[in-house]
DNA sequence: GCAACACCTGAATACCTGTTCATAAGTTAT
DNA sequence: ATAACTTATGAACAGGTATTCAGGTGTTGC
């Protein structure tokens, strides 16, 4: 084993009660499978592009799809997914529904992914 | 306290040259393309339980496979895709390959994530 | 050399995902 | 009430993805 002594607060801890696992310190198939739904949500584009036009503001369904150049249809469905994980949340306004990016976490996500993106390919 | 028409380096602004929306402030195609495939990598279960696993320690590609309980074949294929996302690196000794988490950006993507994942589930 | 070992890779298959299309529900205006 | 409008939803289809299986490369030890 050629870990240090140093107790690292991250994946590698388990405080998850209910992990089935070895306890080796590998993520139990449960959280696993909630860490990979989550970041599965940010894997489509026009999801991000959708997030990215509710970080100016808040938009209805309608405008969202224009602007994204979507069909209505496919920005509910995609909205309904956001909302699923708590990503974005909605204010009713007559026939109109506006949507809004709920709290900063996307925008660290975004933050930390733009930099590991923006890496120097470090050629192999 | 958020943003307001402040600069900031987010989401809503476009500081790629070959965009080719509007220029509204969303993410370009190519930006958005480039983010949900980053994203989407983290979108399987099985390849969080591998870099739980190799935040431990660095790992032969063998008991990478038997600490996940996965197939050696199925591991060596993440592995791959794990590695031209640049989250893990390796260095071979021997017939043996040993793999170990690139850079620190994923604890804080698993630290972000997993904030937003405990938050309460604040009742519609 | 030859066999065992560790890892990688390509093709095939089963599964999941996102869009479209048609339709329904709720709201506003005439 | 009827028509126009905005959003939501379900089924179906296309495209993408992860695993398995079979085979390949390179290394260690007899």
């Amino acid at each position: 084993m050629t870990h240090e002594t140093h107790d690292q607060p991250s994946i590698a801890h388990t405080p998850d009660p209910e992990s089935s696992s070895p306890g080796q310190g590998i993520l139990s198939l449960d959280k696993a499978q909630r860490m990979a739904e989550f970041f599965g949500v940010l894997g489509d584009p026009n999801r991000w592009r959708i997030l990215s036009a509710l970080a100016m503001g808040e938009h209805r369904v309608r405008d969202l799809a224009a602007a994204v150049e979507m069909s209505e249809s496919a920005v509910s469905h995609q909205l309904r997914i956001l909302r699923t994980m708590r990503l974005v949340s909605y204010r009713k306004r007559g026939r109109n529904v506006f949507y809004c990016l709920k709290d900063d976490h996307i925008f660290n996500l975004y933050r930390e992914a733009s930099e590991h993106l923006d890496e120097p390919p470090e050629m192999d």
